[in-house]
DNA sequence: TGGTTCACG
DNA sequence: GACGTACGTGAACCAG
């Protein structure tokens, strides 16, 4: 007799069943979880009982690829009523296929089949295999598959359900339960069955004649006429509810058998998940060392025999690249089909060509589609001839092309993919009124997972994780002067090209979402970086109204006043050259004028940086405050004045800003085309650049910024009570490190104690600090060991994080960020000194930037709760948001703002100091702060 | 294209 | 005893 049992779990059945047994439970993070628990706990108790007698010895999840299967063919109303899942349960799928990975069980679905088809082909060959089956459903129309050697498992009851079941409840035997259900039809399910049939009369009426052809054949023996009536005129809606019940057992089973063998559990991945999902009593149970058992269940298999907790590898389909089987889409029909088959697939890869790199100036140019691994389309909307040798080509109207897009990417059933998807949603938004949801995005993905290991862009990807090489942007639409638009290129190329951005973009997720639990990446990924992509995208749109003329008047201002220098520098070294070229003015100080200084770097040119310069200045050299004078003004008027009147859009009249996700190393964000990040403000000439940045007339700017926040996150991630108490108590934080180190407070011990409070949190050297405060190293050393004395913990933290991250090879924030620094085993000294020092910073500049993140993402629900649906989120700084917004809303805004904020870390993390928040407001972003 | 400098947090 | 020396960005400019 064999002993292989296998289990086969109605993943979509349970889930439901879960969804509305259970109380509407969150996890740690806030996000509905009910569903997601109670399955992690069925499973859970299914492993543990591995090895018992009845107990698994295969296992396997079935899940629902689709919506549309070969039924709807069949008949076009089939679950046509059946209404959306509900709006806390959509967010939990995801979660349970992450759950599934955490226990390394395989999870199938097969396009075109529900779950039951697949039970039923497994069940199949698994009982021609003489292996016994259990399904862990309670379904009814799975139970037309009992008979001996195969039973159902209801685990809400915690019973198993054989013949005997069904003759009670349907009082027919299991072969015979398809005919009774095709009589009884199903409202849920829209099987029509016959009217004024339900249990009690179908089965009476199958017991009575035998099967439903027999029933059907024998109306005249019927005596009630009403029944009689019904039999006759819906005979066919019974057959065909006949076949809609049938369950298909004839496909070939996506995993062999064997590949479906329960081994034990590693308990890492199912650990990471735990504690993403904060499910604590579950965690506690894999924790220590002795074995671990759940209510009711039997021990776990943690214990695991040597090497079996190698992961296995993911099985992701190998399709090789072929450019040639993408398909162009010019007509209706076509494109009707890609759209169908992305319904089917409850996921499509989505990219779309534009003829600009900045999104909100792009005009749309195409759209391009994969639904699986070498299966992809690119569909040209607005390609135009190049006026000589091409005409332009016939395709879909924008306008048709956009309404059938339309419900797809806005379908809460299928995820959209995409590689920085929030470019497509701008573009999508503002050439169609599309807003893409829900989605996914490959570059975050990566960029959750491997921060620190390379770039995210898509070419990389591809090279990295397929080792296939992306057709370039360059070889299709050529570069510098002669480079031409997208919509300029030929349709055969531009379906090569963008084609196969969305085919790798699929076969991108397939290799990386599956790694977010496993890795413990899920949290940082749902709850920060994917939901802030809209709010980003808004912020984008939005942009910032600049004053154009004043920025003029500026530049004229600063264009004098750099002339003027000049002048004065040509005359101190007593002729003309370059200002500009670090060359030239080394040579003039340092050879000319022989004044004392050293040559630095490998290429030999004399440093001229600015510290250098205050050195010559402070000596007396009136050239050298005259080069920092001229540096400042021509910097300013090159970057800022002159270059942003350039960036003011046409069509907006503001400036729109693109934020970058996935380029910082800790999870900042950064900012481009034009940078609005390092707007200056230090000076006093640089800060009326920022009073040029003003509200639209009738409102005005509202600027929040974190004070401190490095510094408090240092205070309670290192755990220092002097530092914890001082911000609890709102005291001047740099006062008190100059009172504590220097044992005085003056101007200019406080100043010194906020270079060393900076100091720690870049990782302090007594070289660096010694050239910074301008003292011999040795008091520098002296301070740091003071400081390190008189702040207890800061010292174990830089000890347990280098700990960590030489182990791990990755820092975490408080969230679970990664940053890995392979440097940090690095033979190189200065290599590794240096991935040191990112190692002390990067958790204490990630965490800050999570907790803005978060901050961001729940901005705009909170103030459109209080009635601020028209405040708009501008601009992000690293630690300030920069608002527009009526005058008579600052007050309520304000509020609002500031508890969100300060708040945001919350329930996640608990901070052990406040985070205080300071709010300006003003007609300008200068008059705000 | 790489190096230098400097704007911001 | 020598080594190299503060974290994270982006943009403009010069020179090869």
């Amino acid at each position: 007799m064999s002993s292989k049992h296998l289990y086969l779990v109605d993943g979509s059945g349970y889930i439901f069943r879960a969804y509305h047994r259970l109380p509407p439970l969150t996890n740690r993070h806030g996000t509905p979880a009910g569903a997601v628990f109670g399955f992690t706990t069925m499973l859970w108790k299914l492993i543990n009982e591995l090895h018992q007698s009845d107990g698994p010895t295969h296992l396997a999840v079935i899940l629902d690829a689709s919506s549309k299967t070969f039924r709807n063919e069949m008949y076009d109303q089939y679950k046509a009523h059946r209404p959306p899942p509900p709006e806390d349960l959509v967010p939990q799928f995801p979660l349970i296929r992450d759950a599934v990975r955490a226990f390394s069980v395989p999870c199938i679905e097969e396009l075109g089949l529900e779950a039951d088809d697949i039970i039923a082909c497994y069940s199949e060959a698994a009982l021609a295999a003489g292996w016994q089956v259990t399904i862990v459903s309670s379904d009814k129309d799975l139970m037309q598959l009992i008979r001996p050697g195969l039973d159902l498992l209801d685990t809400m009851n915690n019973r198993r359900l054989g013949r005997e079941h069904v003759l009670e409840k349907f009082g027919v035997e299991p072969e015979a339960l398809g005919d009774v259900l095709a009589l009884m039809g199903d409202s849920v399910d829209n099987v029509p069955g016959v009217p004024g049939v339900g249990p009690k009369t179908a089965s009476e009426l199958i017991r009575t004649y035998g099967n439903l052809e027999t029933v059907l054949a024998s109306t005249d023996q019927i005596k009630k006429p009403k029944l009689k009536q019904s039999l006759i005129d819906h005979a066919d809606n019974a057959r065909l509810s006949r076949e809609l019940v049938r369950l298909k057992c004839d496909s070939p089973l996506p995993e062999p058998l064997d590949g479906l063998e329960l081994k034990g559990l590693p308990p890492e991945p199912l650990r990471a998940f735990l504690e993403d999902m904060g499910f604590k009593s579950l965690l506690s149970k894999i924790q220590g060392d002795g074995p671990a058992t759940l209510p009711g269940g039997g021990p776990t298999m943690l214990a695991l025999a040597p090497g079996a907790e190698e992961k296995p590898a993911p099985v992701v389909e190998q399709v090789p690249f072929n450019h040639k089987d993408y398909e162009t889409v010019v007509d209706e029909a076509a494109l009707d089909r890609w759209i169908a088959e992305g319904f089917a697939c409850g996921r499509i890869a989505v990219d779309t060509e534009t003829d600009s790199k900045d999104p909100v100036r792009a005009r749309l140019v195409g759209v391009s589609l994969a639904t699986a691994p070498g299966k992809a389309c690119y569909i040209p909307l607005a390609h135009v001839g190049d006026g000589l040798l091409s005409e332009t080509p016939t395709q879909i109207p924008m306008a048709v092309a956009i309404a059938k897009l339309k419900p797809l990417l806005e379908a809460p059933d299928i995820l959209k993919i995409g590689q920085n998807i929030k470019y497509d949603m701008v573009v999508f938004e503002r050439n169609g009124g599309i807003r893409v949801a829900p989605y996914d995005d490959t570059m975050l993905l990566s960029y959750d997972l491997d921060a620190g290991l390379g770039g995210h862009g898509m070419d990389e990807l591809a090279k990295r994780h397929l080792d296939h090489a992306c057709i370039e942007f360059k070889t299709v639409c050529g570069t510098g002067k002669s480079q031409i638009s997208f919509d300029k290129v030929t349709l055969d190329v531009a379906t090569e090209y963008a084609a196969e951005d969305a085919d790798v973009t699929l076969r991108l997720w397939q290799r990386l979402k599956g790694r977010l639990a496993s890795e413990a990446a899920t949290r940082v990924y749902e709850l920060v970086d994917r939901p802030l992509v809209p709010v980003l995208a808004d912020m984008e749109m939005a942009g910032i109204k600049v004053d154009r003329e004043e920025l003029a008047r500026l530049s004229a201002e600063f264009a004098g006043e750099a002339a003027r220098l000049e002048a004065l520098i040509h005359a101190e070294a007593g002729g003309p050259f370059t200002v500009g070229s670090p060359k030239q003015l080394g040579d003039i100080l340092f050879d000319k004028m022989g004044l004392k200084g050293g040559r630095k770097g490998k290429t030999g040119v004399y440093s001229t940086d600015v510290t250098e310069m205050e050195r010559l200045a402070g000596e007396g050299v009136a050239i050298a405050r005259l080069v920092l004078d001229w540096r400042q003004i021509t910097k300013l008027k090159s970057t800022y004045t002159d270059s942003l009147q350039g960036e003011i859009n046409p069509a907006t009249g503001r400036v729109h800003t693109c934020f970058s996700m996935a380029v910082a190393q800790t999870g900042r964000l950064s900012s481009t085309d034009p940078n609005l990040q390092n707007i200056p403000i230090r000076t006093e000439h640089g800060r009326r650049i920022r009073d040029a940045f003003v509200a639209e007339p009738g409102k005005v700017i509202l600027s929040a910024d974190y004070s401190q926040i490095e510094l408090r996150l240092a205070a309670h991630m290192a755990d220092v009570p002097a530092l914890k108490d001082a911000f609890a108590r709102g005291d001047d934080i740099h006062a008190l490190t100059a009172q504590e180190v220097f044992g005085e407070v003056t101007r200019d011990t406080r100043a010194r104690a906020k270079t060393i409070n900076f100091s720690i949190l870049y990782g302090i050297s007594a070289f660096g600090l010694s050239g910074r405060l301008e003292v011999s190293r040795a008091e520098a050393q002296d301070m740091i060991n003071r400081y390190f004395a008189r702040f207890p913990g800061i010292n174990h933290y830089i000890a347990a994080t280098l700990d960590q991250v030489r182990s791990t090879g990755f820092t975490t924030t408080l969230f679970g960020r990664k940053t890995h620094l392979p440097w940090i085993k690095s033979a190189k000294q200065g290599e590794r000194q240096s991935a040191e020092r990112q190692a002390i910073n990067a958790p204490i500049q990630g965490t800050s930037a999570d907790i803005i993140k978060r901050a961001m993402v729940r901005m705009n629900p909170a103030l459109a709760a209080a009635g601020l649906g028209d405040v708009r989120m501008l601009l992000q700084v690293h630690d300030e948001l920069v608002f527009e917004l009526d005058p008579g809303q600052v007050d309520a805004a304000s509020e609002v703002i500031r508890s969100v904020m300060a708040g945001a870390a919350e329930p996640i993390v608990e901070l052990s100091v406040p985070l205080g928040v300071e709010i300006g407001t003003g007609p300008s972003w200068g008059a705000a702060h």
